[in-house]
DNA sequence: AGCTACATTTGGATCGTTCCAATCTGGTGA
DNA sequence: TCACCAGATTGGAACGATCCAAATGTAGCT
């Protein structure tokens, strides 16, 4: 009676048209849900649909009508815990939406950056979210990226001037005001000698959070000593190694701000190594907000950021970009919250 | 003299075509670098590209070569860190090779799973590389994505039987093995009752480390209590709340084998709040090897199971499906390999 | 000049979908 | 009988690339 679904290739419109004796052109019509069809033609060819397993094509599709519907999300590494988060509020929100996500890490190198973004753009996503790699350069993302899709940069600042042309929206965590808080509530517990610990001083992030804990500090009419800025790699071991170097200058101190949850938990365990008790005889805070965080021993005060949420957000963002593209581009800084646990104690009463 | 780049619009081969005084064809001759070209031609073509920042449309391309350079990744939940970085050695993997990372969360739902199965199968991936929700049943799977795309099976086994049509390939971890060799090595420092904490029955991963800890004692001429059997969710939280049941048995245990690291974790926490201090009071082991296993209080005995090297492998294993589709399915088990630390002291004396 | 051989280039059909204008059908009113 | 209309359906041309067979140009040889 009717025709075999075709072996070994996807069925396609024609086949179901064939297969229903109706043109192409209807079933297309079936497909979209339009209410020109007869309601008796619908059901024979959704019948058809299902008897040969049919998928749509979307690539097809997206080629005629000239859109698209994924979106391209560049990070620079998934194994980051925050990174890890934030990739998934976006995935949740856009498949919510009906897109697609695509995945690209960047290692923290421009060029793999530029590389991955190029291969993504041939596949012609519809928006671009990117939390940029290290030391990337505006200039160098608008010549790979031009004007073929929005773009809304996430977490970080690019370098160099902003090129005219790029009117790119941005998700911003208040960095600065994360650290002030953290400053301030160590303060209140009567800390006068904190330090920063952590974090490079080229990142973007890392500059605004000691910003933010400079500003706090100079508020309580407070001087910092320079050896209380302590720089190393935002990870447990490198933390860890560091540890003595809080105890190296003339005036030890008595709290840190760290630049992050992982450099905090690292800096307790190089405390404990020297024989101190991290929440006990020295203070800490940490950034982020990370699921150890809560658990670490003793549980870490710290600022939490909401990563999937801001996942979410990046993806509505550049989804209501695609509903108005020629809306003004937005500036967005995400608050942060503190998260008062047991690591930011008061100071030894010695 | 030339023709400007089209305002708002891609440049397409014609544009390039029409912009040198080329044929379409000749165009894209040179843009697979085919080596019929002529050089001087070749160079006018380039300069032409260059000059209008032409993107290739691969979604194009696709369409008419009836192939594909995107492969779905679909996972429960990248918020976990088996899972981040399993897919950070895919999405790596698969780039050094040309291909594009199609992402999909499930949420260990197997509804989502079909759903975005579904999804992404409309994009049309070349591959799908799946980590099944809790539940999925193969059949349903076999139903949404048919002959469709060749998928590779991770970490967990498809419930209900395997449809004669569906011979997919599949990487497995041994969590029999690595179970049995926590329980060999905990059997070695000189325990004698040792519990199995953590996991749920239900999951196939759980049952086969559970396998093979019972495997271990039995062949160690042990008996196992049902009590010393303690099921929780695979999260610190939970773990933290059920270690006093390890001690509700009449004979209690000395040491535990634990479904994972975020368990062992947990149960550490656990045992501290019961005044008991793991790896001196109370050994325990792991499973994964997670970033925090190395650090935490005390370092924790675990199998590595090496989950970006996992994701490269599963991509490679996709890959070369692709190039041999007739091949015979491959049934791989991934080694996973012993990290003694601290946490698996011998026994107190008493 | 005529022929072949070789290196380049090219027009047109095609992939699976959507859009558009045109067509078909049956019913209605003059 | 015919014009008209609304409702339903359809053929053919796109979208941006690739493939293929055929065309073009150039040089060498007789």
């Amino acid at each position: 009676m009717s025709s075999q679904p075709p072996v070994g290739r996807r069925a396609t419109l024609n086949d179901i048209a064939a297969g229903c004796g109706m043109s192409r052109a209807t079933v297309s019509l079936v497909l979209r849900g339009s209410p020109l069809v007869n309601k008796l033609t619908r059901a024979r060819v959704e019948e058809e649909l299902r008897r040969q397993g049919y998928v749509y094509n979307r690539a097809a599709a997206n080629l005629r009508r000239r859109t698209s519907t994924s979106i391209a999300l560049v990070l620079n590494d998934l194994a980051n815990p925050f990174f890890a988060e934030f990739a998934a509020g976006v995935d949740e929100a856009l498949a919510a939406a009906g897109f697609v996500t695509l995945l690209g890490c960047t290692g923290e190198s421009p060029a793999r950056e530029r590389a991955v973004l190029g291969s993504l753009l041939e596949h012609d996503p519809a928006g671009i979210i990117l939390s940029p790699a290290e030391h990337s350069r505006a200039a160098d993302v608008l010549a790979t990226i031009g004007r073929r899709a929005p773009l809304l940069l996430f977490n970080r600042e690019l370098g160099g001037a902003l090129p005219e042309a790029a009117h790119w929206d941005r998700l911003m965590l208040d960095n600065r005001h994360g650290a002030r808080l953290a400053t301030e509530h160590l303060l209140e517990r009567g800390h006068r000698h904190i330090a920063f610990f952590g974090g490079h001083h080229d990142s973007s992030s890392c500059r605004q959070r000691h910003a933010g804990y400079v500003e706090a500090m100079r508020a309580a009419g407070l001087r910092t000593e320079p050896y209380w800025r302590i720089e190393c790699a935002p990870t447990r071991l490198d933390a860890a190694r560091h540890a003595p170097a809080l105890f190296a200058g003339a005036l030890a101190p008595t709290a840190a701000v760290c630049y992050n949850d992982a450099v905090a938990l690292g800096l307790m365990l190089g405390l404990h190594q020297r024989g101190l008790r991290p929440g006990h005889d020295f203070a800490l805070t940490g950034f982020d907000d990370i699921a150890e965080a809560a658990l670490g021993m003793p549980p870490l005060t710290t600022l939490s950021v909401a990563p999937r949420e801001r996942g979410a957000q990046a993806a509505q963002l550049v989804l209501q970009r695609l509903q108005q593209p020629q809306a003004a581009s937005r500036q967005i800084v995400a608050p942060v919250r503190l998260i008062v646990r047991e690591s930011s104690c008061p100071p030894p009463i010695a």
